[in-house]
DNA sequence: TCGCTTATTGGAAGCGCTTCCAATGTCGCT
DNA sequence: AGCGACATTGGAAGCGCTTCCAATAAGCGA
């Protein structure tokens, strides 16, 4: 059965040292003289020694330990995207930084969702919390969890969450503004504009540039309709038909993210028109979706796995002492607009 | 800061008993009168106590975590539907049953793979393994983890794995069968068979029962034409020329998953083709994408987030005493063919 | 050369829990 | 009434590690 693995004290036998001082060498502690040190971590090679996470957190050390929460309730959305690969960039930056991550899947409309956060990092001595949207902007968790002594990364947040606790994300409100001034380059001046859902800031500022971007034309309500989604390929094709039926016919449709945009692509192809002679539609996210509907979709590109990975470090830079900065950083991603072929000049 | 939270010692004072007592009732151990146990819960929701389960695994208790390890390449692969399904599905079961899951990625072409795996349950004191495809078939990989003491559950086993651990899947080879059978009472005479990458036996186990479908009708390899691909958008769309281009001139493509039938589709709607008209093409999982693309596409659904909940159920089965069968079991899930727009009569 | 600061090391005490085993109390049966 | 079997409880030890603090060695200026 289970070969029982060697513990420190093994470690400092071998080394002839104390126990305690290969714990220093093993956390890097100071005042060890390197012939120690090097002596130490020898044996910690010769005996393939790994320390035992339970009793170090336990003994008041470093857990390692981080969470991610994020919101999809999987009973209706299929999979999301943007949160599994926020999750596999965060998985491979622990691994190299010797962390672990514990996912957390909290739906929204969970009644207790504040304590089931909460309870997570306390029960499991979570050191650290990256938080996604629309819990990015949950300002009360986000200062709950800072009060617990644990650090915070949030991806994306679009309003206040942004000024409490580090954050990580792209610059939303100029990827829709960039988006829908290619779509005004193109010589469209009817639009339509499918949102997210509601409290999902950094999503609503893709909205906010959309409208900046119009009105630096002149244009204003009147030449835009604008519809809420809930990020699902299912609200894009519910959707469609308010658009394509709505009496200001927009020529060109900016959508929040590229599921919804695939939903009213499919809908658009459902009712035999062509895309994008009848209809231009943009995405966001640059999801594989994006690559993979025909036509493949125009969209913004945002470095979600990148993201993750960023989120990780950041929050290790805190935990570590690496980042001492006494205010929140906000550490800001490139997008790049990317078109394919769902949008055509007018 | 840190608000202390209480201890077991906490409880144990508060309901009138020794630790030892509290401990019992906490892990359902026997003789306890029902009064005292009453007490004790009593004091534990009066405390909101939960257990520390760093201690409780230092102390030679349940570590309650279990590791689910999956292989795709974030390098390569955009974002693989399975599995995050899977961790979607597990994550769910591990909420109501009060166990943790750590997510490793561990691409196939690792090193020391194995290795990886093995010092994730031993250092992180896992109980449980999870494995997905291909790695659900590595007896050697199984048979450490046991040994170890560790219980295993195979997501879709397909072969040898099948036979050492737990597992729970659907009938692969039935499901090529099915989505084969339905094509030839189309019709179709003349198949093109996309396989998935080399070593995962459960996508093998598709194109065997394409075969055998193909052969009660008495058509064999002259009949048709096998690619592999790597399970990716991007092989289905670079393999498609070679199955277009064809002399045979298949009118139906079956593929081991969705995602390269989206490719095949997209290259032939590249090409100017007309889906289903031109070409049938069918996909294996009933992933998102598989009613996303246009037209939708007819395939083999899968219930893939219930495979992650009822592996991590059988998990704990094992782990709790609950099974205690001396063989391993395999629960079969049920398949389905899922008709869709992208297959026609001939 | 001496006292004092600083660098290095180790001893001891737990972290919160579970295990093992001994100590009771209880019951049924002869 | 007396004895063994069993149910119920608690005491003690210790999981593997870190923290705190004391002990020693080394370095330095006067």
């Amino acid at each position: 059965m289970t070969t029982k693995r060697p513990t420190i004290d093994d470690v400092a036998r071998l080394s002839g040292v104390a126990r305690v001082t290969v714990s220093r060498v093993l956390n890097g502690g100071p005042n060890v003289r390197d012939e120690v040190r090097a002596r130490v971590m020898q044996a910690v090679e010769a005996l393939d020694y790994k320390v035992n996470p339970q009793a170090r957190s336990l003994a008041g050390g470093a857990s390692r330990l981080l969470a991610f929460v994020f919101a999809s309730d999987p009973e209706n959305e299929p999979n999301s995207y943007y949160e599994s690969a926020l999750e596999l960039g965060a998985l491979r930056a622990c691994l190299a930084l010797g962390y672990q991550v514990l996912v957390q899947n909290v739906p929204q409309q969970t009644p207790d969702r504040q304590k089931r956060v909460l309870d997570l990092i306390t029960t499991q001595r979570c050191e650290g919390l990256i938080l996604s949207p629309p819990y990015s902007d949950d300002v009360p968790l986000i200062e709950a969890a800072l009060a617990q002594g644990c650090k915070v990364v949030t991806v994306s947040p679009g309003g206040p969450g942004r000024g409490k606790a580090d954050g990580v994300g792209v610059d939303d409100e100029a990827g829709g503004y960039d988006m829908t001034r290619e779509l005004l380059r193109l010589g469209h001046r009817r639009f339509g504009f499918i949102a997210g859902l509601e409290g999902h800031l950094s999503a609503d500022r893709r909205l906010k540039g959309f409208q900046r971007a119009l009105a630096e034309q002149g244009l204003g309500e009147g030449d835009c309709v604008v519809l809420r989604g809930d990020f699902t390929f299912r609200s894009g094709t519910h959707l469609a038909p308010r658009l394509l039926d709505h009496p200001l016919a927009p020529t060109a449709l900016v959508c929040a993210n590229d599921d919804m945009a695939a939903g009213v692509l499919s809908a658009a192809h459902a009712r035999g028109l062509s895309i994008p002679q009848d209809l231009s539609i943009t995405g966001f996210d640059d999801a594989p979706v994006a690559a993979i509907v025909w036509p493949p979709l125009t969209t913004v590109h945002q470095p979600v796995k990148i993201l993750g990975q960023r989120a990780v470090e950041m929050l290790v830079a805190r935990l570590t002492g690496a980042n001492l900065a006494p205010e929140p950083v906000f550490l800001e991603l490139e997008h790049a607009v990317v078109s394919r072929q769902t949008t055509t000049a007018i």
